[in-house]
DNA sequence: TGATAGGTAAACCACATGGTTGAATATCAG
DNA sequence: CTGATATTCAACCATGTGGTTTACCTATCA
């Protein structure tokens, strides 16, 4: 007897708890990039890199674009921001309305942020 | 050549993206529970319920009280607000100001969320 | 004391995961 | 056509995962 449970938190749960995928994502978060290109930073076989880039269009968390023989991927926020309304039930555990509207407004004002994945 | 990542989101969001383990968070969110009790909504033996608690454990959403030969444990939100944190990156892509506070003010004003794991 | 209840530990199982290598499939460029 | 580039696919491997069962330890209670 399980409760209704939004059906892609297990996939993007999952596809976040690696830190490759979630370097991937913030990469995307820069723009559209090819499966190469992703792959790029990475001490790790192309092969290894498309099969994580796989994970995250299975998730959702990405979209692909075939132009030739490039693929090019896209960051889909919408199962982020799925993910993340996830976490709302349980944040009367640690903020008030003021705290809240701080990160909201830090979040707004700061564009970038190094050291992050 | 990986950049800093917050050590424990590779073990939060693996802890998360499983549903049995979500609804336990969920059921702590109305205070302290046994594991034998954490364990009794699900078709699944004690010891099996007890895995996914060490797992939570592990990733310190959970800790654990010890009373004679009861486990009481109670929910750490601190790292569940952490994980929540990645996704303020992110939130540029889904929101603007107006929306995060019309989002602050639903998950203030709604205090019970039925069919939620 | 003895039985029972709460919980962990250990061994085991089937399957998933993260990685590899090597081959296959397209596409582009000369 | 030839060769290089972009990418996937398939097979393989070691390890991790979610589950079980059995055994064990420690409290509690009659």
């Amino acid at each position: 007897m399980v409760e209704y449970q939004s059906p892609h938190l297990d996939a993007v749960f999952h596809a976040l708890s690696d830190p490759t995928r979630r370097a991937m994502l913030h990469r995307l978060s820069g723009g559209e990039q090819s499966v190469s290109q992703l792959a790029q930073p990475f001490d790790m076989s192309l092969a290894g890199a498309s099969k994580h880039v796989k994970v995250l269009e299975g998730a959702g968390l990405v979209s692909r674009r075939v132009d030739g023989r490039t693929h090019y991927c896209r960051l889909e926020a919408a199962r982020l921001a799925e993910a993340q309304a996830w976490f709302r039930y349980y944040e009367r555990f640690w903020s008030n309305r003021l705290d809240k509207l701080q990160a909201i407004l830090e979040a707004e004002d700061r564009e970038s942020y190094a050291g992050r994945d």
